[in-house]
DNA sequence: ATAGAAATTGTTAGCGATAACAATGCTTTC
DNA sequence: GAAAGCATTGTTATCGCTAACAATTTCTAT
């Protein structure tokens, strides 16, 4: 920065109005100091910056250590939206969803100066500790457990669930079981719900349930439970499955190919996401879209807002699924 | 730090010899020093650090845009590898793949003052001005252009499709047509090359080719225009079928279904990928498994030298891929 | 013409850490 | 017991930037 100012023959403070678009300086100046940081290939030091400002331009990211589709699809609409306020995202992830695992990412990202946190891993439903956030530093969620009141921006799983429930139940379907993803992430027992209280509304009595882990391999597994106790005779005849994601619905149609019934014509199948694939199984798969880039720019919006009043996030806001009828479903 | 250090009655410079594990420091004083640590809750403040040391402990990750398998589990890998190896991870994703682009988030990356910087995003096949990496900062990239000499670590993806491609021949196919990814990238142009080297060196006569986006829907377009030829008799009558990607592959699958024939009776159908979907999809697909945490950790392992020794990242160094072979392919 | 206001530029201090060197205290050795 | 040597601790300068204020120049109004 001394070089420029040398460079063109001002101070390095005026150099520094110019960079960060104060108005007091002169349109011929600043078109100097323009030129002469091109010339000089200049960038600035960020971390000097950081030091004196105690902003760094950087969003930290609190993720969850896998591949699986909601956090990665989070992952990148919250990059984008990022990237459009001009932050920079750093990325921590963890690989178990406890409280204390979530303080600790918390802790590593509050460590490295960033200006605002959004935890987009998933929250665990039984914790035995609560969440301490021990920070200043404003943090958007994406599930708060029930009796927090942290800022959370979130599909609403529990309507969304339901109203693929009532999709079912419109036709005719009167036992219908369900195929949970891991009862410890909210966002499965919130999708549970949603299927629960579809049916009791609607006076049907509860399905039969096996849990499984969101990959398809879990869904076939569970799928496969689940037939074993209705050919058996002991379980109900279940006529559909509501799978809390697109994956598990993926294995659970395999599962109930291979026993020689017929999609939908002897059971009907709705999954959870609408991934790209959904659309292309056989048969296509009826799914729940969510729009993770409405999402991840409200999470942003509260996060900044809390950024420039210095006070920490709060509020709740949700957004609802949409319901994606395809011939995976049919009336009994 | 200071603080500590009144609190201990020591100077800060013994403060930050505890912090950095100097051996020149007293137990009993490195005892009590930690004991303040811990009471105050003091946490170094890394843009200080950073400022007068130069290093950041942060690892630049340019990627790409998008939620592809790809993309997206390599950002996943190298994210863990990274954390193992004691560094933070900023994310700059491009929404192009063009050197311009390439170069932009580059210097995005620099200017946040990364100690490296790992680009898993894609390279353009075809790009009219060369690279300038245009920074000190050590880079390794996963793709390469020919005649560039930066240091890469990537999947064989030539040899790995070539052997996708040789399984189908050995099964007796005679045709073997290919749905491409987009040909701008160079993942997509080295997989096709696999495919025409297995075929000239097996003396098998070039197959049909259609270009998708690693889309399901593309890849159920490109099968649907493959069998329009096909059928209508002006074109070959492929047997198989090799999809650049897993998530084509299910498009294709559902293209040939639609058209009335049977895989693998009529048509063998490999994928590339083995995303988790491709065991339970109908039949299971044939495919070739990428060993991306390897990827990452050799990436990981390259920069990290580079970066110890002050030099730039420079070598080769490829990772086989592993043909799954499951139901979609079969004896002609 | 000239005081006063406004616009523009310069000067100094300090953010919180490490590096380099200086200073102290405690052993060793003869 | 004194000089030399090592282990431990302290002092000062500095990284590159912005904040706060001081100084200068230029305009405006009387």
């Amino acid at each position: 920065m001394f070089d420029v100012a040398r460079h063109v023959g001002v101070s390095h403070q005026t150099v520094s109005r110019v960079i960060n678009g104060s108005p007091n300086v002169s349109a011929a100046t600043r078109a100097k100091v323009l030129a002469a940081i091109e010339d000089l290939g200049y960038q600035q030091n960020l971390a000097a910056k950081a030091l004196v400002t105690g902003r760094t331009q950087t969003l930290g990211v609190l993720s969850f250590d896998s591949t699986l589709y909601g956090p990665t699809a989070m992952l990148h609409s919250i990059q984008v939206a990022a990237r459009e306020h001009g932050y920079r995202v750093v990325l921590n992830s963890v690989d178990e969803i406890t409280n204390a695992a979530i303080t600790e990412g918390l802790a590593n990202l509050a460590n490295s100066h960033v200006d605002g946190i959004l935890v987009i891993g998933p929250r665990s439903a039984a914790s035995a500790t609560s969440l301490d956030l021990g920070t200043r530093i404003p943090v958007v969620f994406r599930e708060v457990l029930d009796g927090e009141s942290f800022a959370v921006v979130d599909i609403d799983q529990r309507a969304a669930a339901k109203s693929a429930t009532e999709h079912l139940i419109s036709l005719g379907h009167k036992v219908i079981a369900h195929i949970s993803g891991p009862l410890a992430w909210v966002t499965a027992t919130r999708r549970q719900e949603g299927w629960l209280e579809a049916l009791a509304e609607a006076g049907v009595s509860t399905g039969p349930v096996a849990e499984g882990d969101w990959s398809p391999k879990s869904g076939y597994e569970a799928a496969q439970r689940l037939l074993g106790s209705r050919t058996s005779g002991k379980g109900v005849a279940f006529t559909a499955v509501f799978c809390a994601n697109d994956a598990m619905a993926f294995g659970a149609i395999k599962a109930i190919r291979e026993a020689g019934l017929a999609i939908p014509q002897d059971i009907s199948v709705v999954g959870f996401d609408d991934t790209a694939e959904s659309e292309f199984s056989i048969p296509a798969l009826t799914t729940v879209r969510q729009d993770f880039d409405l999402v991840g720019a409200q999470m942003l919006d509260r996060l900044l807002i809390a950024i420039e009043s210095g006070d920490s996030a709060v509020g709740a806001a949700s957004v609802p699924g949409q319901l994606v009828i395809r011939e995976s479903s049919a009336q009994i």
